[in-house]
DNA sequence: ATTATATTTAGCATTTATGCTAAATAAATG
DNA sequence: CATTTATTTAGCATAAATGCTAAATATAAT
């Protein structure tokens, strides 16, 4: 799988390498107007949804917005729990606030603006 | 023009309208690697290069370059200054920074994580 | 076991984004 | 005015993203 090519580095990333990637997995997610609705959406409810509660309310179909729900997983935006046949995405704000205000940083010491 | 469109518009957007245009234009001027480049390389050269320095510091073609260009410009990233042949494009540090934080804050409430 | 429910995976069609070369524009210079 | 320099616009080819339907998987219920 994945997991093996990306295991197979012979020395692990740096902090800076790692800032990069997340700057990319994160903007690319929530580049797509429904990827940040199912945030929000998420946030309105408590942080927790099912697959089938976030579909309803979506009128994409059901194959699309799991698409969307893996570009989240792997942006580190969400993450899913397991439960019997249910899937349950809980979301990550914190992680995105954080991926978010590292990159406001590198441009906050500038002044030089209108 | 296109502006001719947009200002046609019955009754102005309410700010809630403006700040959801400003998400997907600034997420998505944000989703592409060169573009995030372009305004820390920006940033490096104290935040006002010509489009000839920016150009020179990447390797894609000056047209590639020119759309993303306008494609920071349309999400206000940044602004440009005629000057003779010369277009001067000036980052637009603040206005980033703002868009952003707005969008975390929606986010800031929840404290439901590991 | 059989059926129903929740959800994903496969595979394909369509749209959108990206990148290029060639041509156009517009200011500066000889 | 002809030429050079700085940059954009046009137009097309290719790649990537999106969206769909059909099929598969896996758990729960009968």
């Amino acid at each position: 799988m994945l997991n093996i090519i990306m295991l197979n580095r012979p020395f692990p990333k740096s902090r800076a390498e790692t800032e990069l990637d997340d700057f990319e997995l994160v903007f690319s997610a929530l580049s797509h107007e429904d990827r940040r609705r199912i945030l929000v959406v998420l946030l309105g409810r408590g942080g927790q949804m099912t697959a089938g509660e976030i579909v309803q309310r979506f009128t994409s179909s059901w194959p699309t917005m799991t698409r969307h729900l893996h570009i989240l997983e792997h942006a580190g935006l969400i993450v899913v729990e397991k439960r019997g046949r249910e899937r349950h995405y809980i979301l990550q704000a914190k992680r995105m606030s954080k991926v978010l205000q590292s990159w406001n940083q590198y441009f906050s010491e500038v002044e030089n603006e209108s």
